[in-house]
DNA sequence: GATTACAGTGAACGACTGTACACTCAACAG
DNA sequence: CTGTTGAGTGTACAGTCGTTCACTGTAATC
């Protein structure tokens, strides 16, 4: 009766209590255990300080274990990239169900931004460090925020008062938009308790004004 | 004839080529020299990777000569974060010479930004680096950048359209702005060479539709 | 001119780092 | 049942790290 769902996935959780433990299965499941270690060891430091003997102590292993599942710390930190994108892009599927009014497209938005990041601090936590980082990761995730503001600027492009937009200022629209949301993201995630509601009603507050000025627009 | 003035004070620069050396000054010196190379070193990595004895070789001193400047690296990261914090307060102050029309306020202000940037690179990498970092700067950097946004928003109280807003419409107005000021600084500090203009450009329109919005705007 | 203050030196420490190498032992294929 | 594969172990090594301590030499002070 629980029909429990991933958030990140959307897909349902498969509940398999004691499985008979195949022998790739293990080894995916501490691979697991070195990425989940490695999260929450960035829980309050940049990537670049992490070292390989802690994340392997974290995951219960020995030091020279840690190779049988990454050739580098770069690789485990490209792993994490992608997980951490797989739920970004769970978010952008999810707040694709475009109710057909502003305001309605605003406050869905926003609350679906709100509802990803608190149930994947981790994940955004991690994103948003390491975008303005500086490391080889910041420009992978910069690629896929690309491809997030891109996939944005599709999705806007079918709204009425937006058809007659160059693209070019389509994209300044959602990277606008984008910029809105990471900015958002970040206040939630330095929030101290019981500010959620604040956060969200000032990222509503932003993203109205901007979509204000979409009618006045003379595009180029 | 030259009348040089340092762009990040905008006092005159006081040429003294050959000064006698006074104990405190040559003290003053290489402890710019450690500010100086650990800035250098942050080009491609956060500051929590710096090692004291890199940045003490760096300036041309052994390790435990360090400890005559700073009492650890962490209080080095604070004295940086005041120096980049005066080139931005430069900027700020900089760009309050207003224009009274809106297109001239937004590029004269794009403008600045993108000379302080230009002149000041390391300094801005470094803010925007540790923003979003997660060490021990990342917060006195959100405060820094909080009172630039509460100057904005004074600025701002002035203009016509906006005297009727209420302060926190104005605070979310301000903070607004910053954000794309904030985006438009690691936008030109990723570019490849030439992207310049068009990094500026993109951002004038940013401006510009937000400030479209303002007239259309009901505040609480 | 004698004395003090102090920026910088050099050796040494214990802790931690990534990585190499030879190993164990249970799941798998034949 | 037998042989192989490979995830995980244990030891070891050469570097780097922050920090300690006793020191030197010179500018500043009296």
């Amino acid at each position: 009766m629980s029909n429990a769902v991933d958030i990140r996935t959307l897909e349902p959780v498969s509940e398999d209590p004691l499985a008979p433990v195949s022998r790739q299965e293990r080894k995916q499941r501490t691979r697991q255990a070195l990425l989940d270690t490695a999260l929450d060891l960035l829980a309050d430091r940049p990537f670049a300080t992490l070292s390989l003997r802690e994340v392997a102590k974290g995951a219960g292993l020995v030091p020279t274990a840690f190779y049988r599942h990454f050739a580098s710390m770069e690789e485990l930190g490209v792993a994490l990239v992608e997980e951490a994108t797989r739920t970004l892009r769970g978010m952008m599927r999810s707040a694709r169900t475009d109710p057909d009014t502003y305001q309605g497209m605003i406050s869905a938005s926003v609350a679906t931004v709100h509802q990803f990041v608190r149930a994947n601090e981790d994940h955004f936590r991690f994103l948003t460090r390491e975008r303005y980082g500086g490391g080889p990761l910041a420009r992978s995730i910069a690629v896929e925020l690309r491809m997030f503001s891109g996939d944005l600027a599709i999705d806007l492009a079918r709204f009425a008062p937006l058809r007659a937009w160059s693209t070019e200022d389509l994209h300044m629209l959602a990277d606008l938009i984008v910029s809105v949301m990471i900015t958002t993201t970040v206040e939630l995630l330095e929030a101290r308790p019981g500010e959620d509601a604040k956060i969200t009603a000032t990222a509503e507050k932003r993203l109205r004004l901007i979509l204000l000025g979409i009618p006045q627009w003379k595009t180029s």
